[in-house]
DNA sequence: TTGAAAGCGATACCAA
DNA sequence: TTGGTATCGCTTTCAA
């Protein structure tokens, strides 16, 4: 099989005899070319199965009609329906995904943000990891021009539009919930402390608690410290406590299962004796046993919402406002809070 | 903020009034440069914030260092856990990877496959919609030159290097684990009929049950009409026989969930009644309720190496042969079937 | 060791 | 309605 080389423009243009300028603008549908020399231009173009060089076209326009997406892990559920939104939405409007992993690696985030930013994308859409407490590399891209949007796991810091859920209210309806269910130590398994998910979360958490007039004891709120396994030694530490907890929030639904497991395994009947609520509606919540409630984040519609807003300011840079926008929560109760 | 104008090598050069070329040499290390020099446009592109523009880069290197990846469908697990190891295995060696999903859709295959062949990528990863029978598509993109490589979902009918598990004998020793627990009535839920997984794996099953002297019953074996429900229905139809089946190979977890699913509901007893086992070891699998027996496939690692091939096909293609590279399953067993 | 100039493929301005 | 030419930013050959 031999390679065959890349049929451009020029080739056309030979192959008729005419100027590549003229080739150009038929091929883009020009009104300036004569119907004529159209028709022959596309048959040749067909006949030679040219396809448009996008790298050259890029180059010239500084357009690339690609999308930046960093996400800190692409087998969490959230995230992969989250980009399932993306990619749909920019396919809609023409648009190629280019999707990078930081596998929770700050370092690893500053490293891919570097090379998406030069030159190969249009626009960038962001979920930090978990390790991100420092924005420089935001800025700096921001400092650009380039576009940027920050979806889920947002800072505060940077002046960008950011698409979250309302993390607060959910954590608050969650918590609510279990008190409401007659709970009366209810813990909390907290994320990573400086993500604008987890802090948000944890204030839900806490106010519903004040609201109902229950103390906010220290020893009820864990916060993971390996990413994998985090919850599993939370779990422990809550149980071992003098005072066990008889219900759990915990931070997304990844924790929870991992916290049903650790009960599971120490035998401790779900709900009767701890009940349990977790945040995301990840598929798998509705298959454990018993099946977990949760807090339903619309994740593909986020990822649509970002999408959407970086298209905008990419084609209107002027008329652009960063804004916040923050989608609704939805209360899933099943087995685990009954 | 105004936006800043990209920082280009000529930048550099007019700061330091020296050429263009020098510039470029400079930051490529080349050894022609005199040290002094290097030194000074070293520093003086650290100062400027430059950044190569990657767009020109590529274009005279006709190199993009980017794969495209086209999957059907980012949110099941296989292939998330798939694109998770390309992704990774694309990093480490400096690629970007477009991600593009098809949607199941042949149509949407198509054109996304234009799409990125069109110079955008140096290579491309592909897992067939349940759509596409029709192969033209990928020899064309063959015939251009572009080196392709098959995952998951292949085809037989092209010759690009294929990266693939033994479906078949995973699905002879998840029908023959049935058998040896005693059941006599083994359907088997089966996928898109013309995908070659669902080809093997049905293969498997039949040999297994000939190998053991038992009857492949045409009633016992259901195709699945939709792909979101398909498994459901099949299991409703598979228990409404005279002489329902008292186990079931599906040819996926998610399928072997939604069979699960339909058995709870009517009430029957998993394993007791209805044995059952699925196949990839979808995370979700371990969480079910009785917990699903499977054949675990070796998602991430089958994206490293396909990665690892398309990587040599770029880097040599003379000295690159279409191989097929079939990796082993491994039966988990769950309590779905005990 | 450095510079000038051509070229990658497409677009757009200015002339004709 | 068409063609010539400069340009996008970088690389590379040829000459100096």
């Amino acid at each position: 099989m031999t390679k065959q080389r890349q049929i451009t423009l020029k080739d056309i243009a030979q192959k008729l005899d005419i100027s590549v300028s003229t080739v150009s603008r038929a091929l883009r549908n020009d009104s300036a070319v004569n119907a004529h020399t159209k028709k022959a231009i596309s048959r040749m173009a067909k006949q030679l199965n040219f396809e448009i060089n996008q790298v050259a076209q890029s180059l010239h326009k500084k357009k690339t009609k690609a999308l930046g997406v960093i996400v800190p892990n692409l087998t969490n559920n959230y995230f992969a329906a989250s980009i399932s939104g993306i990619q749909d939405m920019a396919a809609k409007k023409g648009y190629n995904v280019i999707i990078c992993q930081s596998n929770e690696s700050y370092e690893k985030e500053v490293n891919i943000l570097r090379t998406l930013a030069n030159g190969r994308v249009d626009g960038l859409l962001i979920s930090l990891s978990r390790e991100t407490n420092n924005y420089d590399h935001l800025q700096k891209v921001l400092y650009r021009g380039i576009p940027l949007v920050l979806f889920d796991r947002i800072c505060n810091e940077i002046p960008v539009s950011k698409i979250v859920v309302n993390d607060y209210d959910g954590a608050f309806k969650a918590t609510e919930h279990l008190i409401q269910l007659g709970r009366s130590r209810i813990a909390h398994i907290a994320g990573p402390e400086h993500l604008s998910i987890s802090k948000d979360r944890l204030n839900g958490y806490r106010d519903a608690l004040q609201k109902y007039g229950m103390n906010v004891e220290q020893e009820l709120i864990r916060y993971s410290s390996s990413y994998e396994q985090g919850a599993v030694e939370q779990t422990n530490e809550l149980l071992n406590l003098p005072s066990p907890p008889d219900a759990i929030f915990a931070v997304d639904d990844p924790a929870a299962i991992q916290a049903m497991m650790v009960m599971k395994e120490r035998g401790i009947k779900i709900p009767e004796e701890v009940a349990i609520i977790g945040f995301s509606n990840d598929p798998n919540s509705a298959h454990t046993q018993p099946t977990l409630s949760t807090v339903a984040q619309p994740a593909y519609e986020i990822g649509q919402i970002a999408t959407k807003h970086i298209l905008d300011q990419i084609h209107q840079p002027e008329n652009s406002i960063s804004q916040t926008i923050t989608l609704n929560t939805e209360l899933v109760l099943r087995n685990s809070s009954k």
